[in-house]
DNA sequence: AAAAATATGTCAACATGGCTGACATAAATT
DNA sequence: AATTTATGTCAGCCATGTTGACATATTTTT
């Protein structure tokens, strides 16, 4: 960490000269050019890409049934999480529950989720997918577990495994504990 | 993949029967409960949650600057590559020209980016980083050079060359070579 | 039993950032 | 001279996020 502080209080003094008339090509530099830095920036860019079409397909499908991303991540964790509360489903996507409803109401009205009262607790409407949910949830998922499913097995075990710990320590350390345990529910 | 597509039939068939009055709770199999399908759910939501915090921090700086992810996106690759064109910056990006123009004109009128008449073709509008421009790239880039600097180091030489490698291979294969040319720019 | 807290839903208004379609201009290419 | 290319722009639509206020049923606390 100190050395990007560092390199970057560098790069600040270094720019700040030039002000409203600077040359702009190849003059302007990124904070740090070094070669570990010139890797960090590579692996910004790889999330980036690879995210980018890793969600392409999907957002493909989805256009054909006129849902979006959002209704996606919806299928998918009460997928993952039948009986799921509205509550643990707001808390994994960060939205609004305003948000959440308009996609979540769509589901419904269209039969790809269903909501059941709570047996302790009646206030809860626990959700489940109906069959058509789990067969939108499978078209969905087929595109993307072959192409993670490739993307994994070229690597070979060892490279698996670091692959899960990186993506894994990307995440909060604040949040690691609960995505932990959401990543692995029983099948 | 076939053995996908083969899980996928037979969760099919299991599903089917209940229909309308079907019982949800553990019911509900996703295609494949097998232990490899796991595995690539497991990788799925990795990519989700990590992708997820990987860009929190970035939007929290950038709201204070009244900007969106769309303007860092555009602030990054054009701070990657100074002098790149329009055309070259739509292709990245896969929006409409439109949809740039939106944020293009915002981060022009508020002093991020500057464009100049190409030299050779004085059609193009070559893009390029303002001092201000610069110094932004930056702040959104700290957090994220420091998270996967954290999340890399973890994983020790190999590891980090094994997530580079998947990391590329999530990419689609047409567009792997503009990836590795893109992310092994100078620095 | 009454009061407070909780889980959920809903209405309304607004912002961002995608999209399509149509059209305009200047410069390069044919 | 005609066409293509690189870019810009206007207008409108849609999806999905936001805030704020308020409603209802149910559970928990006092």
């Amino acid at each position: 960490m100190s050395d990007i502080k560092t390199i970057g209080k560098a790069r600040s003094a270094a720019i700040e000269p030039g002000k409203g008339t600077r040359t702009p090509a190849p003059a302007v530099r990124p904070a740090g050019s070094g070669e570990a830095d010139r890797r960090l920036i590579e692996a910004i860019e790889l999330l980036f890409f690879g995210y980018r079409d890793f969600v392409s397909e999907p957002d493909t499908i989805l256009g054909a049934y006129e849902f979006g991303r959002a209704h996606h991540r919806v299928v998918h964790f009460v997928g993952r999480n039948p009986g799921m509360t509205v509550a643990e489903l707001l808390d994994i996507l960060r939205i609004t529950k305003q948000s959440l409803a308009r996609v979540l109401r769509q589901l419904i009205e269209r039969g790809f989720i269903e909501q059941k009262t709570g047996e302790t607790d009646r206030r809860q409407r626990r959700l489940y997918l109906t069959g058509a949910g789990a067969e939108l949830w499978d078209r969905l998922a087929v595109p993307q577990k072959e192409r993670v499913r490739k993307a994994l097995a070229a690597a070979g075990p060892h490279g698996e495994a670091a692959w899960r710990d990186i993506m894994l320590a990307l995440i909060d350390e604040e949040h690691r504990p609960d995505v932990e345990q959401i990543i692995n529910r029983e099948p």
